[in-house]
DNA sequence: CTTGACTCTATACCAAGTATAGAGTTTACA
DNA sequence: TGTAAACTCTATACTTGGTATAGAGTCAAG
């Protein structure tokens, strides 16, 4: 199979596919003759897997480390159970503070209308307020 | 005031505050004879303003979008409106999607156990089952 | 007068791809 | 058989919001 086919099968990209092979999530593949790569059906499950696994928002770093755990089938399941529940403690994580924003955006959004000129702007006046008061921090160069 | 303290009291770091003006979200400031950037307290303030503006995690061009429109006090607040609108919406956009991740990776994450082996793995059966039901796409190179 | 702290530009790197350019290969069709 | 389209190859640059160097120049204290 040639990366062509492997990507409509995949329905990723035939950049992506290269670039997980670069990234060592997919073994580098035979060549034929004329250099091109050849797959087997191995290599298409290994994809499809990995496109679910990024589905889940896994990073490529994550994604590494349960497949090369996959490939010991006697090894414990400890490893990928704490892969996945860091991983859901990083989303648990996002979504609290995207919720927080939300909550600061929303009331911000609030102190404004469109009737109002820059001038006199809810918004604006209070992003300079929290500005106001400021604090600084280290540096390196 | 040169840039290292410009970057202790804002909390930014130097290359930050470089970036920034590379970006064109802080003008260029002026230079001593030896080529040092020479900042006011305006520049102080705006970088203040950026900050606040990252901290509700606007992108750049959302930034820039709210700058410029900053510096026609007698314009409306329309523009600015909708730019925190749409990045309102944004941001509970991407809260929805990570709920329905997070429902996803808990109910696959039940299905093992630490005293599980891999051959037997609950999390790694749910993504192949799952990858078993593939579906193609579009391609192009 | 030298050491250390500071600054300058330019460049490379991170994630997770996407998008070219320019060259070679294979396939279809007349 | 010729040739044009479709495919593939590598290499490189771009994206976002920065971070991290290298190598050179500048400034202040001792
Ligand atoms: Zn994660
Ligand atoms: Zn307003
Ligand atoms: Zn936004
Ligand atoms: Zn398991």
């Amino acid at each position: 199979m040639k990366i062509g086919q492997l990507a409509d099968k995949t329905g990723l990209s035939i950049q992506t596919i290269r670039f997980y092979e670069r990234k060592a999530l997919l073994a580098a593949p035979q060549r034929t003759q004329s250099n091109y790569r050849s797959y087997s059906d191995e290599a298409l499950k290994q994809l499809l897997f990995i496109k679910q696994c990024r589905s889940l928002d896994m990073t490529i770093e994550e994604i590494s480390l349960v497949l090369e755990t996959r490939t010991n089938p006697e090894s414990s399941c400890e490893n990928v159970n704490a892969t996945m529940d860091k991983h859901i403690d990083d989303i648990k994580h996002r979504i609290s503070e995207l919720n927080a924003l939300q909550k600061t955006l929303k009331s911000m959004r609030a102190a404004c209308n469109d009737d109002k000129k820059i001038k006199e702007c809810g918004v604006l006046h209070r992003i300079d307020s929290i500005v106001d008061s400021h604090c600084p921090a280290k540096r390196n160069d």
